[in-house]
DNA sequence: ATAAGCGTACTGACCAGTCAGTACCGCGAG
DNA sequence: CTCGCGGTACTGACTGGTCAGTACGCTTAT
C-alpha cells in the first residue's frame, strides 16, 4: 500500500509543506531551493522528481488552495436556497478558510502578485474565478428583487479588493480579529450593494 | 546651467522613465539593468551614478507616485468643507490619478508586491499612508452625522482593497472605463458605510 | 586643476537545474 | 526459492549562464 509510517508523511507532502512555510513567508525569489531541501530533508533531485520547475511547485501550491477555497464557497451555497443568503454563506466561507489557513492566504493574496507575466495570468484566473462566483449570486440576488440593481461586475470586482486588503491586513498583523471582520466587513459589502438587513 | 536641450532630459529624468516603463511592464525581477541602459541611453554608471542599486531605484519610482497620489488627493480634500464631500473628493482624486497614470498605477498595485520584506515594508507604508487618510475623513464624517457609526478601520482597509482591485483589473484589461468606474465604485463605497445620498 | 558626470569592460557570487549513480521493490522465468 | 530484470523513488556533487555591481578612465565645465 501507499500508506506511510506516523512520523514521515510522503516526500512530495513534506516539500509542498517546506515549500508552502518558505514561500509564503519568504516569497518566491527570496526562497532559494537549497532551503526547501533543507526544510524538508529531501534532496535536491526529489523535488526534480516531483515538479518540473521552481515555478511549477509555486504554482501547483497556489492551485491547490484555490481550489480548497472555491470548494468550500461552493459548498456554502448549497447548504442555502436564498440568493442572499448565499452570497453571504459565501462570503463567510472565504473569510473562515482565509483565517484558518494564515500561509496559504499569504501566498495567495501577497507572494503570488508582482512575479512575471506567468504567475500574473495565474493569479488573473485565480481571482477571476472568485469574482465569477460572487458575480452570479449577485445578480441572482438583483433579479428577484432582494438588492437594487447594481454593476455587479464592478460590484464583485470591489468585494473581491475589499475582502483581499482586509486579510492582508490580518495576515501581516493578526488585526482585525475574526470576528471583527465577519461582523464589520459583512454587512458593510452588503449595504454597498443596497441590502437592507 | 544644468539645462537641457529639447530632445534630451536630464540624464536622471530619463532613467526614471526607462526604468518605469520597463518595470511596470515586466516587474522587478524581470527587468534587467542592462534593459534600462539600452531603453534609456544611458551607461550602467550613469545609473550607479544616481541611484545606489537598483532596489533604490525601483522605490523611488514607488515614492515618487505615492507623493503624487497623496497630494492629489490632499488637494482635492482641502477645496471642500464637508465631511462626506470631503471624503467622495479625495476618492475621486485618487481614481482620477490612478486612470491617468496607467504605468505608475501598475507598478505601485501589482509590482511592487511579492518582493520581499524590504518591498513589503515600503508597500504596507504607502498603503497605510492612504488607509489613516481616509479614516481620518470617515470618522469626521461619523462625529457630525452624515455616516452612520462604523469601524472605520476596517472600512478604509475596504475601501483600499476595493479600489485596488478595481483599478488592478483597468489596468490589466482597460475595462471597465473610467467613467463606469466613478459612477459605480463612488456611490457603492459611499452606500457601504450607510450613506443615503 | 579638479571634480561632477558619464562610458565600458570586467568580475564573481549566486543558484536553478542536471545527471550519473544508489537503494529498493515486485515480478516472472527457470 | 532465487536470480535477473526493469521500474520507481531518491541522492547530492557539479555546472554554466546570468546579472548586479565595480574599477577605472575619459570629458567637459568651472
Amino acid at each position: 500500500m501507499n500508506e506511510q509510517v506516523a512520523e514521515s508523511k510522503s516526500t512530495r507532502e513534506r516539500i509542498l509543506d517546506a515549500a508552502m512555510g518558505l514561500f509564503s513567508a519568504k516569497g518566491f525569489h527570496d526562497t532559494k531551493l537549497d532551503e526547501i531541501v533543507a526544510q524538508a530533508s529531501v534532496s535536491k533531485g526529489s523535488i526534480y522528481f516531483h515538479f518540473p520547475n521552481k515555478e511549477k511547485l509555486f504554482i501547483a501550491l497556489v492551485d491547490q488552495f484555490a481550489d480548497l477555497i472555491e470548494r468550500r464557497a461552493k459548498e456554502a451555497i448549497a447548504r442555502e436556497t436564498d440568493s442572499i443568503r448565499r452570497v453571504q454563506a459565501a462570503l463567510e466561507a472565504v473569510l473562515e478558510t482565509f483565517s484558518k489557513y494564515r500561509r496559504p492566504a499569504k501566498l495567495l493574496l501577497v507572494q503570488a502578485v508582482g512575479l512575471g507575466a506567468v504567475f500574473e495570468r495565474k493569479r488573473i484566473e485565480v481571482n477571476d474565478r472568485f469574482v465569477l462566483l460572487i458575480q452570479t449570486y449577485l445578480d441572482e440576488a438583483v433579479a428577484d428583487g432582494s438588492i437594487s440593481p447594481v454593476n455587479t461586475h464592478i460590484a464583485s470586482h470591489a468585494w473581491m479588493g475589499a475582502i483581499y486588503n482586509i486579510v492582508i491586513q490580518w495576515v501581516h498583523t493578526g488585526e482585525p480579529a475574526k470576528d471583527d471582520i465577519m461582523e464589520t466587513l459583512l454587512p458593510l459589502l452588503l449595504k454597498s450593494v443596497g441590502y437592507r438587513e
